[in-house]
RNA sequence: GGUCCAUUCGUCUAGUGGUUAGGACGUCAGGUUUUCAUCCUGUUAACAGGGGUUCGAUUCCCCUAUGGACUACCA
């Protein structure tokens, strides 16, 4: 598909470091990314730091960080370089004075010195008047500006240095006609637009100037962001049409909605159902949890994330960064918000799980056990993942499926107890325990038939034995095969389970 | 309030002017596992409402409702 007349595929992602990535964000991201490598392009990472009373210390490396561990990967940047740099609008903040100024020249933007003290009171004048206050046309011949004022008194102003901003002079009543990739086309009347302010009295460009001249000038093709900044497009086509430059293509994604209930999603929504917003630990003031922490895998994590909101058409929901490259099409991405849910979530990292190798797996358990206390030899904790890899999502997860082998219970789930634990429970456990303990091979080939054998010739309760074991070994009925666990914890520790529980329960 | 955007099972979604409206997650039920979990099989459940257009609309158009975004010298 053509999209444009440029050639060359060029994608920008343009956060602002105000805080943490939120997921949105980072679907925004893996969009742009997929898009930019689906058509051999180049993936732009700008930071958009006009603000500076938004500055947030440590949000920008985060950025990075984030990116990184979802494995996207970044062509131009501020660590990466580039032929477009600098990458960080604070950094540009020379270029865009020129551009305002060009705009004022050509009569397509004014000066204005009303103090925001002043349009505060405006605004809420309106308000009670059940009216909504508007910079406009309308208006603007009203109140202080280049426009209504004369030449001689707006330039002495100038001259005595007021404070002023540069606001875009919004046509009258004209009807913008413009496309967007996802939605078709949309048409607005200016009427209803304000003259939104490009430069901002303290010296640096808004998001509107500097997000238009920027992707201008660093040769944007395509700008994929999110919804809300669709009704701030009109203003932009204005933007491009008033400087004489070509637009990009534009395409709005829908926004990532809270599981339930209304609204989009938020911090809170996950904190109060127990599931991260944000891909990362966010370690400053307000601290949150990040998927990465909570023990899901990248791949799982972008494989969820690209598919809120796009399809493949195909029946295919497993993909790797490079299948999403593949099948990716904007054509593919729905209109309407999604619903995040962390119960699919979870699944995609179980699927992802399945397929890591024993010894992956083992190697991070390994580390959970440590900062727990315990000690684990990886060929031994290969052989246990092996049992119980399939029973989970997360790799923290094995804990509560395998404690057992790690400790002997310390409490006997009394339910069962009452249950199973028979009258001659003791005695038949002890004549289980004679043959284990002349055991010389406890592997379960060679446990197992032994003491079906054992049972078969005295003709016992399968269940009643089996379940008064797996009682004193693990303390409730949960956990894989019995004789896979005795195996793994050994005879003398399975002898001295049988021992106390005997002890316990024959009380 | 104004402007714009959206609306298929509970959720993510496929889909077509004539389909038994498909898949996945979840739910529930069986089976496997003499345990639990996994797994397998099956089940459940949707075109927001009302008008048109049409031989026929879930599909095209309009209205309403609902949801959402925006409405800053924030992005």
């Amino acid at each position: 598909m053509i999209y444009h007349n440029m050639n060359e595929v060029r994608v920008r992602f343009a956060p602002s470091p105000t805080g943490p990535l939120h997921i949105g964000g980072v679907r925004t991201a893996l969009y742009n990314y997929l898009f930019a490598k689906k058509n051999s392009g180049t993936f732009i990472l700008r930071i958009e730091d006009t603000d500076q009373a938004r500055f947030v210390e440590g949000a920008e490396e985060y950025i990075m960080e984030a990116l990184e561990w979802c494995g996207i990967i970044v062509d131009e940047g501020i660590r990466e370089g580039g032929n477009f740099g600098p990458y960080r609008q604070s950094d540009r903040k020379a270029i865009y004075r020129q551009y305002a100024d060009t705009l004022i020249d050509k009569g397509d933007a004014y000066y204005a010195f009303d103090t925001p003290e002043k349009l505060e009171t405006l605004r809420r004048e309106s308000e009670k008047a059940g009216k909504t206050f508007i910079y406009n046309a309308e208006e603007r011949v009203s109140l202080i500006n280049s426009v209504s004022l004369k030449e001689a008194e707006w330039r002495e102003k100038l001259d005595k240095g007021e404070p002023y901003v540069i606001r875009y002079k919004m046509p009258y009543n004209e009807d913008i006609h413009f496309d967007d990739i996802i939605r078709g086309q949309i048409v607005v009347n200016t009427g209803t637009l304000d003259d939104k302010v490009l430069f901002k009295s303290d010296g640096m460009p808004t998001y509107h100037l500097a997000n238009i001249v920027d992707d201008h000038l660093m040769k944007i093709s395509h700008v994929i962001r999110g919804e809300e900044w669709l009704p701030s497009l009109p203003l932009h086509i204005l933007l491009y049409r008033s400087f004489g430059w070509d637009p990009p293509l534009f395409a709005h994604l829908p926004l990532l909605l809270k599981p339930d209930g209304k609204g989009k999603l938020s911090k809170r929504d996950g904190d109060k159902m127990g599931f991260p917003v944000f891909p990362l630990f966010w370690p400053y003031g307000e601290t949150s949890k990040g998927y990465r922490e909570d023990g899901y895998y990248p791949d799982a994590f972008i494989n969820m994330l690209a598919l809120l909101g796009w399809n493949p058409g195909t029946e295919q929901e497993l993909f790797s960064m490079d299948e999403l490259i593949n099948s990716f099409s904007i054509d593919r991405v729905g209109k309407s918000g999604s619903r995040f849910d962390p119960e699919k979530a979870k699944w995609f990292n179980h699927q992802y799980l399945q397929t890591k190798t024993n010894t992956q797996i083992a190697i991070e358990f390994r580390e959970f056990l440590r900062a727990r206390g315990y000690h684990g030899d990886i060929i031994r904790l290969e052989s246990l993942i092996g049992m119980v890899k399939e029973r989970v999502s997360f790799v923290k997860d094995i804990w509560e499926q395998s404690d057992f082998f790690f400790k002997a219970p310390e409490i006997y789930d009394q339910e069962v107890v009452k249950k199973r634990w028979k009258e001659d429970s003791s005695r038949l456990l002890m004549e289980l325990r004679t043959l284990l303990e002349e055991a010389t091979d406890f592997s379960v080939s060679a446990t197992e038939p032994v003491i079906k054998a054992w049972i078969e010739k005295n003709g016992y309760n399968t269940g009643e034995i089996m379940n008064a074991f797996r009682l004193v070994i693990v303390g409730a009925l949960r956990g894989p095969h019995i004789f896979d666990i005795i195996s793994w914890i050994g005879k003398d520790e399975t002898l001295k389970r049988i021992d106390a529980g005997v002890a316990l329960l024959s009380k």
